[in-house]
DNA sequence: CATATGGCCGGATTTTATGCGGATTTATGT
DNA sequence: ACATAAATCCGCATAAAATCCGGCCATATG
């Protein structure tokens, strides 16, 4: 499946998931490898789809982002119409992290960031319920958040 | 509260937030500054705590790591040590991208992304059933995910 | 009003990215 | 086995970017 890749470009993915602003210089003299080759293998890995891009980590506390919370959502099994509508509204709500469609006791699985629980509730209120179609939601509040690594994992 | 980051700095952090391996000549392009005050800023913002670092977004799909599941769990209210047992348990196995303490039905939260089912079995036998004092799991396996985003908004 | 402070700019210097030619290895087909 | 083609590597040269430094301007401060 993904041997097309070998231990060095799994090395150097695994530099890039953890600092992605690395010289390439530095990068090519951790794996071993003179900046021209190891700049050709980053440029394949990109054009080959391993790498999607790059983003800064940013500090959710200090940026009026405190309070993670996770919601539940169920759906009226209705029409299509209703998937496509919560995914539309989802989609363009910014404070919407993640959104995925879960096979299990409910439809929807919301992760969001908001500033406090005031801002939930306005979340909530004025995105969640107010579309057509949400039978019942579940909110599930973030009080510790244990592990945040957001990287996947890469075999050596 | 982040009143001591102004209109340009946010723009630097959304634009370092989208795209964190951009050249500063291009980002002070961008935000129109001189690269010098441009990277003066960034400077700030990563000393000020308000970018944590970069990171390259990889591909899960050829990574060996397509199927995406949350597990709730909940575990025995019985000491203090279950749950710390718990969380080194869960943070560092590499599979586990995430990992809340929630308020709500279930104690953990858990986000982990494995190769296919078979490796999930595996993780839910080996990894958390096999850990003291878990007393149940719910299982949901991602089906489609509408949205995943992973970025902090950051208001104009 | 004089001075200090902070933020910005432009130019000079160091560091990095990138293009190119050639050598070596690996894969492929006869 | 042999020849050819493709991939990968390196070192060097050049273009581009990061970084340092001095000076300018605005705002605050005594």
């Amino acid at each position: 499946m993904n041997l097309d890749i070998d231990r060095i470009d799994r090395k150097i993915l695994r530099e890039l998931q953890d600092d992605g602003r690395i010289a390439n210089v530095d990068l090519a003299k951790r794996i071993g490898l003179s900046p021209t080759a190891c700049l050709e293998r980053v440029k394949r890995l990109t054009r080959d789809g391993y790498i999607l891009g790059y983003g800064a980590r940013l500090n959710p506390e200090k940026l009026s982002a405190g309070l993670l919370v996770f919601v539940e959502v169920l759906l009226d099994r209705t029409t299509p119409e209703v998937f496509e509508r919560f995914k539309l509204a989802v989609t363009d709500r910014p404070e919407v992290q993640e959104c995925h469609l879960v096979a299990g006791g409910f439809d929807y699985l919301v992760k969001a960031r908001v500033r406090d629980m005031k801002a939930y509730r306005d979340f909530l209120a004025g995105t969640l319920l107010s579309l057509p179609g949400v039978r019942e939601t579940h909110t599930y509040a973030v009080m510790e958040e244990v592990k945040e690594s957001g990287t996947i994992h890469i075999p050596p």
